[in-house]
Formats: structure tokens, C-alpha cells, sequence
DNA sequence: CGACTTCTTGAGCGAGCGTTCTAGAATGAC
DNA sequence: GTCATTCTAGAACGCTCGCTCAAGAAGTCG
């Protein structure tokens, strides 16, 4: 009962992993294959149903796992540690701009692009993307909240509104960079969006004419 | 020369066209199968192949005749009548807000949605959706250079960083819509999203402490 | 040494995909 | 009526999908 028994893994698992993360990244869940998965990660179908489950159980530790590395936890950080709300946003769209476009990897996030696929078939995949999607927003939304209570916010600010907004415009960002946005245009954008906050759903600037 | 020759088709060609627009609105391009295409349609295989050549090719009529229907047209409307481009993208924020959460359809935007997916397997088609898409950004960008040039808009205004802006919200607002963001929060988020115009790339609002 | 356990290999499963084929049915032209 | 033409119905094509299985290889145990 010492060491572990059985014929040890002849590949390594991190690596592989990392290979599943580039590929699922790039080409979203039913953009990639089992077949592609295999090829890419250097081992058999076998193997990776013995090391990973099946493909849902992958997908699913592919995005914990970019959850927490440094690029896919920036959001995640930067409410956590900036002090005011306004700094949170501020950095957060300032470093999507910075991330996104980085040749270093896939362009946009991870969790966006896959969460953004509409042609998933499968019923529990899709329920998974979308409680990704949501949290995006409820932890947006927590955050805003504080912000009211703690005064940096009017109290009858609309943290709703806000929440989706911000989550609009993030969104919008991943995928303008998966379209070859460039990281100049998408730091004037994360600029201009940032220009909502003096609003904070109190301004009223319907005019233009009643068409509709 | 008269009539045509041959057995006269047995169903209505626009009625299964817009069975089709509803089923890959809803579901994406490759979310939505022949087969059950077919079923929908009312058609055999045959009569799909025979009517509309093959999935791509139905699919492109599709995104056509959704592009020239009341729903799918209100942006390229509202860019061409409304005199200020002011004007013009806060109604079509104000519209999609009223549209894309609208139950009386698939909600979100056809074009938007599809062109979203990621998971496409068809270069081709990946093709025709990143076009559709950066024809959207394109448009955005000459009227507001037209306003540019009109004296609406201060000469250096970053026009690209203004068009992405908008797509990228109005992609997130199909998005939300999509998610189950109501009428009200839409309209929020379009108000909010409004802000950024007085803004025009000038304002310089980094602050926030240098982190990263 | 076996006995036991775990991983790898490669073939192959059933299902669904987009598409095509064959037969026959319904029309106009002659 | 007969022919050419066009559509319909339904079976089936080849392919890929996610996944599994049987056999063997590579380790730890006693």
C-alpha cells in the first residue's frame, strides 16, 4: 500500500491536459474532436477515457483548470483585490484588452468562447455554458452591490443593469479579439465602456425622435 | 414555354424557408441537423436537395431572407434614416433591447447568434459567419465616419474603436437576451451603453494604480 | 516466481451526420 | 397517348462521432 500499483501512466497528465485546453480553446466543445483530442494530446481514445473520464468530464476540467490559471482567473482577481469597484472594472477591461489579442495563445477567453457556442446538441453541456455565463454576471452583480452599500455607489444604482452591461461589453471584447481585433482597438473600447459608469442608470438620454 | 414542365411541388417554399430561419435561429448552424430540418420543413431530403441545394446553401438563403425581414433589417433602417448617427445607433440599441428579447421569435439576433458559434467545423461557412460579422463592425464604422466628416463627430474621433464598441454591446445584448435578460434590463444596458458617445476615444479616464 | 492491478493499444461498436440514389408520381409539350 | 421533365418518398450511402472492449504490457505485491 505504498506506492501505487498497476502499470504506471505512460504520458503526462498536466501536459496533456494543457494540449486539451489549447484545443478546446481555439475550437470550442463540439468544435473539437475526440478523434483531434487523441491526436493532439499524444495518447490513445483508451487512455483518456481511463485518465479523464469522457469528453464532458474533460471539457469540464479543461475550464476549472484555465479558471485558475493566471490568465483565466484575471477577472476573478481584479474584484478581489482592487479596492473600489470602479478600479475593478477599470482593470478588468483594461487587462482583457491586453489578453485577449495575445498571440501567446488562443484569442478571447475560454470560458466566453465556449460559452458563447450555440451548437451544442448536448442538454448537460449547455446547461453547464450557461450557469458559466451566468456566474460571470452574478459575481458582477455581488460586486456592485458592495459597491452600493459601501456608499461608492448610489443606493438605487441599477447593479443589474451594470452587471450586464460590463458582461455585454467583456463579451463583446473576447469575441471582436477571436476576429482579429487588435489590442489598440480594444483598449479604446474597454476606455469608452468605461465612460457608463458616470451614468450608473441614472441619466436619461432618450431623444432622437420617437421612432418605435 | 408557357408553364413550367414537370410534377409541381408539393409544399410552399417560403413556408419551409421560414421553418428553417426559426429552427437555425434557434440552434445555430451546426446545431441544426438535416434531418431535423426535414422534419420541420415538412420535406423529404429530396425536396431540401431538390428546393435549396444543400445545408449551406439553405442555411446562406436563410440568413438572406432574415436579413431583409422587418426583425433582421432594423439596424441597417435605422442607420439609413435616422439623420444623426446619434441617432441612429441609440435606436438601434433602443430597438434591440424592444427585438431581441421578444417572445414572439428565437430570441437574440439570427446573425448574431450564428455567427457567434464557434464550433464550426466548415471552413466555408466559418468563413461566410466571420464575414457576416465584420460586415456589421463595417457598416458601423462608415456611418460614423459620414458623421465624422458631417462635423456630428470631432474629426480625430476613433471611428474603428467607436464601431467595435457598438458591435461588441450589441453582440452582448443578443447574448443576454439569449440568456433570459429581460426587455427592462436590455433597455438599461442601452441606455448605459449610450454614455460612451460623449466620450469619442478623448477622455483619458486610466487611473486605478498601476497593477499590471 | 506467480497473482493482482492498472494502463496502452488498436480494432470496432452503434448512432447520427450530410447527402445521394432509385423508383414512381404528376405535370406540360407534342 | 407518349415523351421529357420535375418533384416526392424512402432506403441507403460513406463518413465521422463519442465511446468501449479484448488482449497484452508494465508495474507492485506476497
Amino acid at each position: 500500500m505504498t506506492g501505487m500499483r498497476g502499470r504506471p501512466r505512460g504520458f503526462d497528465r498536466d501536459a496533456a491536459l494543457g494540449a486539451a485546453i489549447e484545443l478546446f480553446w481555439r475550437r470550442g466543445y463540439e468544435g473539437t474532436s475526440v478523434s483531434e483530442l487523441t491526436e493532439a494530446m499524444g495518447i490513445r481514445p483508451g487512455s483518456l477515457y481511463a485518465a479523464f473520464g469522457d469528453k464532458r468530464a474533460l471539457f469540464a476540467e479543461v475550464v476549472d483548470t484555465y479558471g485558475r490559471s493566471p490568465v483565466g482567473a484575471f477577472m476573478a482577481e481584479a474584484l478581489a483585490e482592487e479596492p473600489t469597484a470602479f478600479g475593478a472594472f477599470a482593470r478588468i477591461l483594461r487587462e482583457a484588452a491586453d489578453i485577449y489579442p495575445d498571440p501567446a495563445h488562443p484569442a478571447g477567453c475560454l470560458t466566453i468562447s465556449a460559452a458563447t457556442n450555440v451548437a451544442v446538441q448536448d442538454a448537460e453541456v449547455e446547461a453547464f455554458l450557461r450557469e458559466l455565463r451566468n456566474a460571470n454576471v452574478k459575481v458582477f452583480r455581488e460586486r456592485l452591490r458592495v459597491a452600493c452599500e459601501g456608499g461608492e455607489l448610489p443606493g438605487d444604482a441599477d447593479v443589474n443593469a451594470l452587471a450586464g452591461y460590463f458582461a455585454a461589453v467583456i463579451q463583446g471584447m473576447s469575441q471582436r479579439a477571436r476576429d482579429g481585433a487588435t489590442r489598440e482597438e480594444l483598449a479604446q473600447v474597454a476606455r469608452m465602456a468605461m465612460g457608463a459608469w458616470s451614468q450608473c442608470g441614472l441619466t436619461d438620454l432618450e431623444e432622437g425622435g420617437g421612432v418605435r
